[in-house]
DNA sequence: CGTCTATTTGAATGTACTCAAAAGCGGTGG
DNA sequence: CCACCGCTTTTGAGTACATTCAAATAGACG
C-alpha cells in the first residue's frame, strides 16, 4: 500500500510546497482495526476523518436495540457526524470501522484554519457537501419510494465498491430491512 | 397582514441602511394561488424561494406515477431544489403551491452578490444549510426506522405548525405512507 | 341542494418481519 | 487433514403491518 499524501486528500487541487507543509501538519494519521469505536452517541464531534483505506460506517441505534446505517465510508470518503460536527452539538450516532482501516482526522479548528491557509480548500469542501447533501435527498426518496429489491439495486448500482467490503448483515441496515429479507431478495435476484 | 421586509427575511441580523437598500433590491415579491407549479423535472433552478405567508412543497412522481413530499415550507422557511440550485444541474422535483402564498424569490447571482455586500448573511446561510443537513439526516433515520404511526407523530412534533396547512394525502405523501393508511393511523391514535 | 374533492371504511392481498432452526464459511488447533 | 468453533447467511412457517381497489361518507363551496 502507497503512501497517502494531501494531494490523495484533496485530489484535484493545485498546492504551492508551502501548502503541502501546512495541510500535512493539520492531519494526525491513525490505523484502525475493524471493531473499533471512533464516536459514540452523546460526544461532541471534534473531528471528521479522511478514509484512504478500509471502511468505517457511521450508524444508530433505537431504543429496541435495532441498528440503522447512516453512511459507509470507503477509500477517498469522508465521514463523520457532520450534523454535530457542524453545529457543535454533541452526537446522535456510532462511527465504528467494519474493515481495518487507515484513516486521516483533523479537527474542526484546523479545518477553519486551512481555509485560511488554503483557500481552494474551502470550495473543495462547499461541493463535497453539496454532493453529500445531494445524497441525502436522494437516500430519502428512495427509501419512501422503493420495495426492498429496488433498494438493493439502487445501492449497487450508486455504491458498486462498498458491497465487497461490508458484511450482508451491514448492507441490510443501511437498506432499513432484515438480514433475512436481505437474503431472501438476493435468493430472487440471483434466480432471474 | 403585514408587509414583509428584510429583516423578517433574516431575522436576527443588525443591517446597516444601506444594506436593507441593497438587500432588498434583490428580492423580487411574487403572489402565488394555490396550484401554481413554481418548478418542473428538467428545469434549471436558478432561484430559491423565502415563504412569508402560505405554503409550498419540493416533491417527486415516480415512473408509476405516485407523488412523493420532500419538503412542505410555511413562513419563515425557505424552498427550492437545492441540489440542482447548487450544483447548477437539472431539478428532479416538481415545487408546487399548496396553499395560497406570498414568497419572495432570490437568484443564484444575487445571492453571491449578496454575501458580499452583507457579509453576514453568508453565515445566516450557513447555519441554515446546517440545520437542513441534520433535519435530511433524521427524516433518513426516521424513514428506516420507524412504523406508520411513529412517523405521523414524530412529524406533529417536529412540524407543529405544518399540519394545518395541508391536506392528509399530501401528510401521507411525505411521511411514504397511503392516504388510507394515514387514515388509519390517525382513528387508532383517536381511540386511544 | 348538488357537485366536487377529501377522507374513511371494508375486504382481500402482499411484502417484509419474527422466531427458530439449519446450513455455510473461515480460521484454529489437534 | 480433519474436527470444531464462532460467526454469517439461508430457509421455513406463521404473523403483522401497510397496500390495493372499491365503495361509502363527509366537507366545502357555489
Amino acid at each position: 500500500m502507497q503512501k497517502c499524501t494531501i494531494k490523495d486528500i484533496f485530489k484535484g487541487i493545485e498546492f504551492s510546497s508551502s501548502q503541502i507543509a501546512i495541510a500535512e501538519n493539520k492531519f494526525t494519521e491513525i490505523f484502525v482495526e475493524k471493531g473499533t469505536v471512533l464516536l459514540t452517541p452523546g460526544e461532541l464531534v471534534p473531528y471528521q476523518y479522511f478514509v484512504f483505506d478500509g471502511c468505517l460506517r457511521t450508524y444508530f441505534i433505537t431504543e429496541n436495540g435495532k441498528e440503522y446505517t447512516l453512511q459507509f465510508a470507503i477509500n477517498d470518503w469522508w465521514i463523520s457526524d457532520y450534523t454535530a460536527f457542524f453545529t457543535g452539538e454533541k452526537s446522535m450516532f456510532y462511527i465504528d470501522c467494519v474493515k481495518d482501516a487507515t484513516i486521516f482526522k483533523i479537527s474542526k479548528e484546523s479545518m477553519e484554519q486551512l481555509y485560511k491557509d488554503v483557500p481552494q480548500i474551502e470550495s473543495f469542501f462547499r461541493i463535497k457537501m453539496e454532493r453529500f447533501f445531494g445524497s441525502y435527498q436522494k437516500r430519502i426518496l428512495s427509501d419512501l419510494a422503493l420495495s426492498a429489491e429496488e433498494k438493493y439495486l439502487r445501492f449497487l448500482k450508486s455504491y458498486p465498491n462498498i458491497e465487497k467490503h461490508i458484511k450482508n448483515y451491514h448492507l441490510a441496515s443501511y437498506l432499513g430491512i432484515t438480514t433475512e429479507s436481505l437474503s431472501r431478495v438476493r435468493n430472487e435476484l440471483a434466480k432471474k
